[in-house]
RNA sequence: GGCGGAGUGGUGGAAUGGCAGACACGCUUGACUCAAAAUCAAGUAUCCGCAAGGGUGUGAGGGUUCAAGUCCCUCCUCCGCUACCA
């Protein structure tokens, strides 16, 4: 068969993916006589329809994975459906139909639309998280967590969405709004189960610096301030004349003589019996509803006016004795540290604030040396290092040392130490959703919360039970689902109906995929061992906080609890954020009218043009605007190599890339291609392997191109040319393969190989060929440009130094003046200092 | 406020301390065409100049260096995370 004259994406990539697909290319086990090499892609919600944004992310995942296979590496690169969620739901109200149904149904559509686009999965490890064969897995962790007390039951004020009619974990709450729907959140007191995260916050934080060079330093940055450590002291405040005490958190221990007042948050559990009782009760009261009352968001923005009220009791200073007021503050926080805090106003531009409007004591206790601060005539607090002063034995050291004396001192006063004190919250993950996955508990009577026990898992979700129309879930109400007996005592018994937040089922998926048909089991610890760690992983930035810190929060809880082998630490040795795909500068919607649909991009370009187009409109991590001429661009591209190649296709023999010998030395326009074929196999496998800049990658080849096209009709008239020709042309198809698979491994058919370029190896450059014997070297005089000269290649500095001050050019430059100093770089430039 | 990232032509973007603007998009001109599209060729930072050539130029200002988009200091702007966090 003849190759057509024109290139027809249409009428080759289905044959192409057809033939991936029989030929089972893509299928990998574990094999240890091969390196490994895990490349994934974040998985997709199955919304329906496959976006630009998904494409971008699934092109970069394939050339990395594409890429690697041809460097002999035995690579995963797995594809499945993060399949529980609330679209689901409102789907299911919308059109009444089953939410299972109508995740699947999008499962098929997108599944087809990812094999339009020639990604090299192995299919045969898809899994959707909906399934109770994956789920059950997830109620088992979550039984064997139970038993250990990691995963725990408590009654506490909850992020609660009104709209979605579920709880939501902190980190789904976005400037006090639900992530969802965008509709403001609501405190409600609710008892919900919690997973211990907490416990593994220090491993969390810590073991970010084991993923420094490997992530981003933005996500790093995300996760430490999310984690949020702050090292500080507790110090105990007894009460004044009654029994009991206020303990407070302190970054600042060495401000603790300039105590003047106490500032607690009005839902501090001691309030309570502090003012009852006082003849200004009322009053109390009064600023005690009114903070409550006051909108979360709002109290705890900047422009918030300080506001407080004494309630007429006092506590000691462990150090000095002082009587110190107590006071309540609106803008201390019951959650955060011990919700009191010592108020040095002095040095807190917060305490300061305070007390210049209730017109409280102030006391300097830290000074710059040598200076000597006033607090009457003070402006604002001083927060900078200095020596203490009125600090008893403390006096004259400086403030960092005396931080240190000052835990000391209060672990011998038993009043107190060094404590750490973490943002970080335990995870929430009880949702009053019907679609995900069920919590398998029971309350009995008699017995109370009884877990469900392990041989009777999946505790499976009803298929025929459908959302309430105001979506609620069915569940509390399904009779058939609710009524059990107890496991322990058989009595009559009711379901837990909360289910599992859907972050839990993406928290271990990747595991998941070493060995997704086990059905004895959640995991092979074998094809764990040798699979694990993710060595690549892609996906959107979004997820920088949740999804990736519940992973790494999973894995060590696996590992611990002996599911992951013991030396894994980390899920994902690296991790790419790439960039959104905008129109018009702004996110693809909807609503706005400006999405570009990807099937309709294939229909008109082909899949390779359009992955070719993602990966080249801007580096991986930065957003890129679509652009209608930049798609036309990438498809003209891949136009003129078809062309090129029909042309030179008479003169072109099977080569492999990197083949042409050092013969053709001898014809200058061979040598001159053959060097520029080795140099772009050396940048391009740079910019894929190392760097993953695609765009330069594909820049590179472009030049490449461009230099075949300016040497061709030269090169076709001699063989040591057609075997420079030949050589160049295998490497573009070579190097341009893991992009542009399809048009690739039709042309590589046409030339006359029998395997697909998928089983071909990745070219190796040659030092040898990228050997000149003349070298352009840049002239400067005094730094700046003022010529070039071709040198020989091995010329001396001496020579070069010579050459280059002979020049005309550099001699009209240093006419009159004195030469004082050449510098040479062997190579590359000479530049001669004169004055 | 703290932490992190980023500022380069008309646009997307290139540049291990060594020729700033690779590669593309767009635009201009020409060739082919009855015409258009496609394709091919030439040009395209900016200022002076017919040209040769020269000046300027990577957010601003300093510094280090023979040489700075790149390193250091001060500052400005934008983006992200976090935040009356004690």
């Amino acid at each position: 068969m003849t190759l057509s004259s024109r290139y027809d994406p249409q009428s080759i990539e289905e044959k192409w993916q057809k033939l991936w697909a029989e030929r089972r290319i893509f299928a990998c086990e574990p094999d240890s006589s091969r390196p490994k090499y895990y490349v994934l892609e974040m998985f997709p919600y199955p919304s329906g329809n496959i976006h630009m944004g998904h494409v971008r992310n699934y092109s970069i995942g394939d050339v990395v994975a594409r890429f690697r296979r041809m460097q002999g590496y035995n690579v995963l690169h797995p594809m499945g459906w993060d399949a529980f969620g609330l679209p689901a739901e409102n789907a299911a109200i919308k059109h009444n139909i089953h939410p299972a149904k109508w995740t699947y149904a999008n499962i098929d559509n997108m599944r087809a639309q990812l094999r339009r686009l020639g990604y090299s999965y192995d299919w045969r490890r898809e899994l959707a998280t909906c399934h109770p064969k994956y789920y059950k897995w997830e109620q088992l962790f979550f039984l064997r967590w139970l038993e250990k007390g990691l995963v725990y039951r408590k009654k506490a004020p909850q992020n609660w969405c009104p709209q979605c009619h579920t709880v939501l974990a902190n980190e789904q709450v976005e400037e006090g709004r639900c992530w969802r729907c965008d509709t403001p959140v609501e405190q409600k007191e609710l008892t919900q189960w919690f997973l211990r995260i907490t416990a593994y916050a220090d491993e969390l934080l810590e073991d970010l610096k084991k993923l420094e060079g490997g992530w981003p330093d933005r996500v790093l940055s995300m996760q430490r301030n999310w984690i949020g450590k702050s090292e500080g002291a507790e110090i105990v405040f007894p009460l004044d004349g009654r029994e009991g005490e206020i303990r407070v958190f302190s970054t600042r221990p060495d401000t603790v003589f300039g105590v003047t007042f106490m500032t607690l948050a009005p839902e501090h559990p001691l309030v309570e019996s502090l003012i009852a009782g006082r003849e200004n009760e009322g009053e109390i009261r009064a600023f005690i509803e009114r903070t409550r009352n006051m909108d979360r968001l709002d109290r705890q923005s900047d422009a918030l006016e300080k506001d407080g009220v004494f309630t007429g009791a006092y506590c000691l200073n462990p150090f000095t004795g002082r009587r110190i007021p107590i006071w309540l503050g609106n803008f201390v926080l019951a959650e955060y540290g011990t919700g009191a805090v010592m108020a040095v106003p002095a040095h807190d531009q917060r305490d300061f604030d305070f007390a210049r409007k209730f017109g409280l004591d102030m006391l300097v206790v830290i000074q710059a040396e040598g200076e000597r601060l006033d607090p009457s005539t003070m402006d604002k607090a001083w927060t900078e290092p200095g020596i203490m002063v009125n600090s008893g034995e403390f006096d004259g050291i400086s403030n960092e040392k005396g931080k240190e004396l000052v835990v000391k001192a209060l672990e011998s006063m038993g009043r107190g130490g060094k404590t750490v004190n973490w943002r970080l919250r335990d995870w929430n993950i009880s949702r009053q959703r019907f679609w995900g996955a069920p919590i398998p508990v029971v309350y009995c009577e008699e017995c109370g919360m009884v877990p469900v026990p392990e041989q009777e898992l999946p505790v499976l979700l009803p298929l025929d039970a459908q959302p309430l129309p105001d979506g609620r879930s069915p569940l509390p109400h399904l009779d058939s689902f609710v009524h059990t007996v107890c496991p322990r005592c058989g009595r009559p018994a009711k379901r837990e109906t909360d289910t599992m937040d859907t972050f839990v089922e993406s928290s271990w998926y990747f595991a998941r995929f070493t060995d997704a048909r086990n059905d004895s089991g959640a995991f092979d610890k074998k094809a764990l061992s040798y699979w694990l760690p993710v060595d690549q992983y892609i996906g959107g930035v979004e997820h920088a906080i949740l999804h990736l810190l519940y992973s790494r929060f999973f894995t060590k809880v696996l590992r611990d609890f002996g599911f992951y082998p013991a030396d894994l630490e980390e899920p994902f040795s690296n991790l790419l954020t790439q960039g959104m795909v905008l129109k018009d500068g702004s996110k693809m919607s909807k609503s706005k009218g400006n999405v570009v649909d990807p099937t309709d991009m294939i229909d008109r370009y082909g899949a390779d043009t359009v992955r070719l187009f993602c990966l080249f409109a801007a580096p991986p991590e930065r957003d890129f605007d679509w652009s209608d001429t930049g798609i036309e661009g990438s498809s003209r591209f891949l136009n003129r190599i078809w062309r090129l190649f029909v042309e030179l296709r008479p003169h072109l023999e099977a080569t492999a890339a990197c083949s042409s010998t050092e013969t053709c030395a001898a014809v200058p326009a061979a040598r001159e291609l053959r060097l520029r074929e080795h140099a772009t196999v050396r940048k391009v496998g740079e910019d894929i392997g190392n760097r993953y800049q695609f765009n330069t990658a594909i820049a590179a080849v472009m030049e490449l191109v461009n230099s075949l096209y300016l040497a061709k009709d030269e090169l076709t008239a001699s063989p040591e040319g057609r075997e420079a020709l030949s050589s160049a042309m295998a490497t573009v198809l070579t190097l341009l393969y893991p992009i542009t698979p399809h048009m690739c491994e039709e042309l590589w058919q046409d030339l006359g190989h029998s395997d697909s370029l998928a089983e071909e190896r990745w070219p190796q450059w040659q030092e040898s060929a990228l050997k000149r014997d003349m070298i352009t070297v840049v002239l400067q005089v005094n730094g700046k440009l003022r010529g070039k000269i071709e040198v020989p290649a091995e010329a001396s500095r001496e020579e070069a130094e010579k050459l280059a001050l002979g020049d005309e050019s550099v001699r009209r430059h240093i006419d009159g003046l004195t030469v004082r100093k050449v510098v040479v770089v062997p190579g590359k430039l000479v530049n001669v200092v004169a004055n």
